[in-house]
DNA sequence: GCAAGTACTGACATTCTTGTCAATATCCGA
DNA sequence: TCGGATATTGACAAGAATGTCAGTACTTGC
């Protein structure tokens, strides 16, 4: 050992009290594991106790890592929530893309009108986004700007497709884009009032599940009603 | 003015320094006006700035006092949220039930969404109970129930006359309490994220009338189908 | 093995926010 | 006009939160 007496007890830093703690074996994650995890409890955290929640101490603790280990890995606490913005706005797009593309031949508006509201409510997506709507972040990441259009688009497509095999008129695109606000605004507002509302009319799980289908029903027959 | 030399440059608390600040003659409101006009500071700081943006300094300055005085009227933060929260959900009560009750022949359904949404778009009331649900708060005030208790009750009651009235069958009472979720979650839904998706879609403000008209209509059909 | 790179840590600094307190100014009734 | 009640204030206390920094320990390429 040339280069000793370096982590005997010498230079004064970690003291090192005779025999107390085992040092604990640090880990170290790849930066990409850290990354990841760091962003699971963040998200757990905020859908779970709101804003208010999304402190670094406590989230370094629900990792096991100090909290600087999180500044390090984000920059910021801000550089975290835009990390978290962007990752959840991706797996929306994806969840709602991706639905909307496999069943291809399904005009059903039930099972998209499924999907849609479990997309956003699995894991507190909505209120994940809303708070951070409420916030005024993201006004102009516009991340939502492309996801909207590209529903928009591929609902219409569907549509057209349906109709020219059904010999009628091609559907208003606007009220394409409407069904998809309306669905989009009513899976949000649910996500956030929705337990509140059903507890208050004394709804359980599944007449939670009877509004849904309620609700793709009135979709339905309004896509039916051709316009 | 016999008890001269009381505001000269006596004492020593004030120092008062030669020629500076005129005393600046300090107001007294009642206490029920300054309550007031805490929360009507605090409820605009809200709506404009979500949760971060609700901080006692700030409050108290646009009120133009000190922020100890807020904490007079309201004991703490919590007693000024809660305050907050009573006042609001009081105004949307009278709001809607309102106007549910005052055109009392009134059968169309584009007339209440409309003041179902306008009720919680303005002042940023939807944004405030948002907050204040994503919180966890208010999860046992159990306001909220009343609320959407007394306007099911009402909306049923109004179905059933207007049922009489033509011969029809009497509505069923879920379909009304549906019909009554719907609108509340699309409107809350509206409220958070109406703006970024009517931006989106390239809605202006007339576009966004034509999707409320378009979601009344789609409403009107369905009370008019008969369930 | 060695050295460079970097994930990670403890301690500290800074700033912000709620809350306390004693003192003061204003209103209102006697 | 006096005196009590109370709305209001400045200064301070306590704590929490983010961010900084120098140093430590693990990994990987040579």
């Amino acid at each position: 050992m040339s280069s000793v007496a370096k982590n005997s007890a010498a230079k004064a830093v970690p003291v090192a009290k005779s025999a107390e703690k085992p040092a604990a074996k640090r880990v170290r994650r790849t930066a990409e594991e850290a990354r990841r995890l760091i962003l699971d409890a963040a998200e757990e955290r905020l859908a779970r106790q709101g804003p208010e929640g999304l402190r670094l101490q406590d989230i370094a603790r629900d990792v096991g890592i100090s909290h600087p280990a999180i500044l390090h890995h984000f920059e910021s606490r801000e550089g975290l929530v835009r990390a978290l913005i962007a990752r959840t706005n991706a797996q929306l797009r994806d969840s709602l893309l991706g639905a909307l593309g496999s069943d291809a031949a399904n005009q059903d508006a039930a099972d998209h009108i499924g999907h849609v509201f479990e997309a956003l409510s699995d894991r507190g997506t909505a209120r994940l986004l809303s708070w951070l709507l409420l916030t005024g972040r993201a006004t102009e990441e516009s991340d939502a700007h492309n996801i909207m259009g590209e529903i928009v688009e591929a609902l219409q497509a569907k549509r057209e497709e349906y109709a020219k095999d059904q010999g009628t008129p091609a559907p208003d695109k606007e009220d394409t884009l409407f069904i998809a606000m309306l669905t989009a605004n009513a899976a949000f507002g649910e996500a956030i009032v929705g337990r509140q509302l059903a507890e208050a009319a004394g709804l359980d799980q599944d007449g939670i599940k009877r509004f849904r289908k309620w609700f793709a029903k009135l979709l339905n027959d309004h896509l039916e009603s051709g316009s």
